[in-house]
Parts: C-alpha cells; structure tokens; sequence
DNA sequence: GAATTTCTTTGACTTAAATCAAAAAATGGG
DNA sequence: CCCATTTTTTGATTTAAGTCAAAGAAATTC
C-alpha cells in the first residue's frame, strides 16, 4: 500500500496503531514527475510531506543561479516542517529530482492531532533535532574545512551507511554533490582526481572504492593525510 | 526575581500558569564567570539552558583552532536542546561571552512536562524551526555570498531589530562577529574600511552609522551595488 | 595613570577555489 | 543505434579571502 513507507518514517516510530491511522487518514498523496517544483522559498506552507518513493532536493539558490542543496531526501523522511512550527514562510526550495511520490499532511489537522498525541510530538522534535545536528556540521564544514575534507566527510559517512564499507556508490549525481559540497562541478572533478592521483579512492562513474580508508577519514577531520 | 527573564522566554509563551510553574520548578540556576566553559562539543547532553542574564555563544573549533559561531544568545533564549530530543551528544560547544547567568532544565523531568503540555511541545517545536530557519540562512550565505554581503545582511537585520535603524550598536566584538559571518578579524576591519570608503557606513568603534540603507540591501541581496 | 593584556587594523604575500571556455563522456529517447 | 541533451572533465586565468607579521588602539588591572 502506498502508506506503508510512510508508516515506517521515523516520525510516526512508536505510534499507537490508532494514533498511527488517524495521522495517516489526513495525508493526501502526491504525484511528482521528475524536476516538478514542490514549494518555493518564501511561499507560505500550508502542510509539511514525507518522501514515498523516489527523491526530493531541498535547496537555495543565489540571485546568480547559484545552488546550494540542502538535504536530499528519499522514502521515509518528511521535509518542509519549518513553517508549520515557526508559523513562517520556506526558507528553501524544495523540487523532485527524479519521479517520485509525496505525502502531504496539512498543517492545521497534523497540528491538532501532534496536540493529542506527545509521542509525535516528541518524535517531530527528535527529528528537528537531528536535522539541527545536521545542519550545524554543514555550516562547520562551510566555514571551516575547504572541499577535499568536505568530500571526504561525504564519502566516510556514505560508506558507514552503506553495506560494503570500501566501495560506496553515489545516490545522487558529480553536479548535485558539487551543490550539496558547496562547490561546483568542476572543483568537484578536479579534487575527485587528485584523490584519485594519491590513491586515496579509485572513481569509476557513480561507484567510488575506497582505497584509504583512515586517509580520507583524516582528511576529512582536515588534519593533512600525513602532512603531505 | 530570577526566574522573570526566563518565564517570558518564547519557549513559555501562553503556557498556563501552573504549567509554567511547574516547569520552572525543575530549573537549576548556574552563574557564570565570563569565559567560562558549559558544554563542549560531542559531551552528553542531560538537559537544556535559558540565558538570564549576559551572553552566549555556541561555536565549532576547527582542528588549526579557528571558531565559527553559530549563535550569540542573549536573556530569554534556550539553548542546547538538541540532545534533549536527538538523543545524541551536543553538536557544538557553548561559552560564556560575559559573566553570565542560565538556568538548566534537566532532560528527563522536562521530557516529563512536554509529554503533558501540548503547548510547551509546540513551543519547543516552533523554537527549533526557527532555528532551522536560521541555520538555513546561514548555510546560504556561507556557500553563496562573499564576507561583504554577509556583513551588509547583518547590518540591515541588526538595524531592524535595533530602535534607531540609520545607526546600529553591535553588542559583540568585532573579532566575534568575524567568526559569526564564518571570517577572520582582519579580513573584517578591510571590509568595514570598503564600506566606509564607498560611504556604505561610518564605523566609530561599536557604533556604525547606515549611510546608503538601499546600497547595503541590494549588497546584502549580493546583487553588487549599482554593478560597481 | 602607567602597564599589561586584549582587540583591531594595516601591509605584503599565498592560495583555494571560482570563472570562462570548450572538449569529452554518458545518458536517454525516438 | 544514432542523435541530442545533459553531465563530467580538462585547461587557462582571475580573485576573494586566508596567512603571517607587526603596528596601533582600547580596555583592564594594579
């Protein structure tokens, strides 16, 4: 049943059965062809989702055309939950990378029923939280590491979450990892090789081997794999 | 009394009285010497803050030692609840800029009071959408304007805030604010000096006085100002 | 109020990463 | 399978901002 990823998300972990039916009787499903525009920046938000299938950006852009990916989100996790809390607009974008369903959950019902119910609210706050942690080593990675630590945090963290810790295969693609490295494509690629040049992984399109596994761990902590 | 600050923090706001009793019952208050250390990053978290009284800043040390602060609180606001619902240690570490003082709300009896009062879990919820929000800004502005923007955007929110909106009081060192915009004290003071040079501004210590209030917004919108 | 510490500014230099331009691969319909 | 689009790579160049070093101001303390 459509449902059925969205009643595993983290947010509805824990939820009695009943509980669990009446959140999810107020959902309404989506649709999204691949690239469709899901919420602006700045729109007001009327209802937060959750990911059934498929993937979701959620993004800035600068007035130069600039991106800056934010999160890209798959099945399970919900998005676009800021303005339903601080009664504000979005402060990002949010678009389908590929074709994907949403569920929508308007936000006065969702908020009566998170009245009802602490276990929601507490996972809603659990989840808010993890995406403050998220956030906050963004913005140390931003301002205190330069790209090749960035992509290497990427990569060490990809391999912890992925089953065969010494090849890990992107999800997403060079251009959108440029974006959410805060770089562009060509600096991507430039580094991808250096990386390569010291043995440090081996790239073959997507799929990534990891050759050194505590270089690039080191690297990421932006201590230099070996001073040079 | 010391509590009073507290009690108009947003995170109580229109809670019932006994409720409000009742959770400031659980406070702790700690003083604080000026620099003195409260949590450090990837500590435990066993409980939240509010400021009373004083400053302070949450930061990330880079291994080379450079700091990127990531807020300044002042009376009223919370901070450190991410390990309250994450679950997790804290993401960032917290000081004292000035002698200070903070109440602490230990995590399992608060944990207790939100599961009782939908208006308290609300609250908490918009406090950490917001900062969401905030965060979100931030991450923008570090990926995708340079150091002027950043300042010019901090002016023209701090004149907003502020009573008299043509001359704006920093209430942080300059030193701080370079780490605050994800920069470094010297290439600040060369900023400043540009502005002052384009009659952007007039700096006189901590007071600086808005000379082209449009000029610094489109600056801020990082749309040069007047295409140079 | 002189002295020590801290904070801010200035100068000369280096560098990581962006920009611009274009070639090379990869992808995906028709 | 081929063409057209999209994605990725490579090369040459520019630039914003960092580093290092040291002088000047301000603030604090004795």
């Amino acid at each position: 049943m459509n449902k059925t990823i969205a009643s595993q998300s983290i947010l509805f972990k824990e939820l009695p059965a009943h509980h669990l039916e009446a959140v999810l009787a107020i959902a309404v499903e989506k649709p999204l062809e691949k690239g469709a525009l899901i919420f602006s920046e700045g729109e007001p938000g009327n209802g937060f989702y959750i990911v059934v299938e498929g993937q979701v950006k959620i993004y800035k852009l600068s007035l130069e055309g600039k991106e800056q990916i934010l999160h890209i989100f798959g099945p399970g996790e919900p998005f676009g939950e800021v303005p339903v809390f601080s009664g504000d607009v979005f402060p990002a974008s949010a678009e389908a990378v590929k074709k994907s369903r949403v569920l929508f959950f308007p936000r006065r019902r969702f908020i009566e029923l998170i009245s009802a119910d602490p276990t929601l609210a507490l996972n809603m706050l659990a989840v808010l939280s993890r995406r403050l942690r998220d956030f906050t080593v963004q913005i140390e990675d931003l301002s205190l590491k330069e790209v090749p630590a960035r992509l290497a945090g990427y990569l060490v963290l990809l391999s912890k979450e992925q089953q065969n810790p010494s090849e890990v295969c992107l999800h997403i693609s060079k251009g959108h990892l440029a974006s959410f490295l805060g770089t562009i494509p060509e600096t991507l690629s430039r580094i991808l090789k250096k990386m390569s040049e010291k043995d440090l992984i081996r790239v073959n399109g997507k799929k990534i081997r990891l050759l050194d596994y505590e270089g690039l761990r080191m690297l990421a902590e932006s201590g230099r794999p070996g001073q040079e």
